[in-house]
DNA sequence: GCTTGCGCACTCC
DNA sequence: GGAGTGCGCAAGC
């Protein structure tokens, strides 16, 4: 994906909605190449790029495709306080609002979260086809769907190749119904994302919600005996034994709003059980270096540490001369210098966040790419920015000279 | 002909 | 009642 093009088909879609005008594939191409040259199926490839990766958002909306820009999408039509992500049952109808396509609120954290870990997902049929399965519905799913107002079903994994379960699937489950009949419109994930079983079916309302939410959500409520041997432990938190599970329940009600402890409660709370591992208390592990390592593959698979150890992340000078004024080690960071750091870098809104969440710097070597970018509720741009360019930057380092510690 | 602005109706919360 | 959405029309270029 070109960065120009990202800018351009988002600035259309934007446009577009601000002057009333349906974001259609059409008008969107039509208003790329008018502003700026550019060929129509470059657009459309584009545009599917960004669909793929959830920049954009494809909706049908009253019988015809639509396209979201995805960063205001999340932050639409529900307040963040006003997530109702509980661990309530929820009815399709609570994510089926009808035409009011609006954001998935969390919708890049189930992403994240699926690539944290899952590494496939199956394909699907990016034709929407209204007829919802109700075998694929799972409640569950929808619920972390829920603050978006927007009728998605949930995502089976071919990598599991287990459907979602889905206490509420049912043939007569009347919310399945309220699907069929008010979902007006409904988002719809790139082809790849469907599962082929749905498309056997023809009658996926939209996928959107990977099978690791749903089962992560199922855990809110039937506890953590899941997520282990399906999902494989969360690489942050797999060496918390025997509070991982919890602290992944955590971790997703904190993220979804549903749990009161603030996210930095949450990863916090997980630091010290390494702590106290890494110490040598009940639960300690044999090899510190593995807890900095296991923590470092929290960033992305493909990135080893040998890879990277140049490569910065884009954090500049400037970002070691505001550590050097905080502090060298992010780990004895307080809330108040790990906002002061991001509001020194140049994200000073988002330096609140980190200060409501209330990150410290044991938070924040812990958090993970999808904690960033909707645990602290700030736009998707400077989210990415931060984490890629700060987070994971600091994360790396700090690490780093843990196992050269240990080593 | 194309783009833009916007009134209005619809829908959801 | 507020807010999101977009159809349909008029105005401007």
């Amino acid at each position: 994906m070109s960065e120009p093009y990202r800018e351009w088909i988002l600035g259309s879609i934007d446009s577009l909605r601000s002057r009333k005008a349906r974001p259609d594939l059409d008008r969107i191409c039509r208003m790329v190449k008018r502003r700026h040259g550019s060929d129509w199926d470059r657009t459309r490839s584009e545009l599917e790029k960004l669909i793929e990766e959830q920049t954009v958002l494809k909706v049908n909306y009253k019988g015809s495709v639509s396209y979201r820009n995805a960063a205001k999408v999340l932050r639409g039509r529900r307040k963040p306080e006003q997530s109702k992500c509980a661990v309530k049952q929820p009815s399709l109808a609570d994510w089926s609002t009808g035409d009011s396509a609006l954001g998935p609120v969390d919708e890049e954290d189930h992403m994240e979260d699926m690539e944290d870990e899952m590494s496939t997902t199956a394909g699907m049929d990016s034709s929407m086809d209204e007829e919802g399965d109700e075998s694929s519905l799972d409640a569950m799913c929808a619920q972390s769907t829920a603050d978006s107002g927007i009728s998605m079903s949930p995502i089976t994994s071919s990598n599991t190749s287990q459907p979602v379960p889905s206490p509420t699937s049912s043939k007569n489950s009347p919310t399945h119904d309220s699907l069929r009949q008010d979902a007006d419109s409904t988002y719809i994930l790139p082809e790849h994302t469907q599962p082929a079983a749905q498309q056997d079916t023809g009658s996926v309302a939209f996928m959107q919600q990977p099978a690791a939410i749903c089962l992560s959500t199922l855990q809110a409520e039937e506890g953590p005996r899941v997520e282990e041997s399906v999902l494989g432990p969360d690489p942050l938190l797999s060496d918390c034994t025997a509070t991982t599970v919890s602290m992944s329940t955590l971790r997703f009600q904190s993220q979804h709003n549903i749990c009161p402890v603030p996210l930095g409660h949450i990863v916090s709370v997980c630091l010290q059980d390494e702590a106290v591992m890494s110490d040598g208390g009940p639960h300690a592990v044999s090899d510190p270096v593995e807890e900095g390592e296991l923590c470092t593959k929290s960033t992305t698979e493909e990135e080893t540490m040998e890879g990277n150890n140049v490569n910065n992340g884009g954090m500049n000078n400037g970002n070691d001369v505001v550590k050097k004024e905080i502090g060298q080690d992010p780990l004895l960071w307080s809330v108040a210098d790990v906002a002061s750091y991001f509001s020194s870098v140049g994200f000073p809104e988002q330096a609140l966040a980190f200060r409501t969440q209330e990150i410290d710097g044991k938070s924040l070597l812990l958090m993970q790419r999808s904690d960033v970018l909707t645990g602290l509720s700030i736009r998707l741009g400077p989210a990415l920015k931060i984490y890629e360019n700060h987070v994971k930057v600091l994360q790396r380092s700090h690490f780093q000279d843990d196992s050269r510690l240990f080593s």
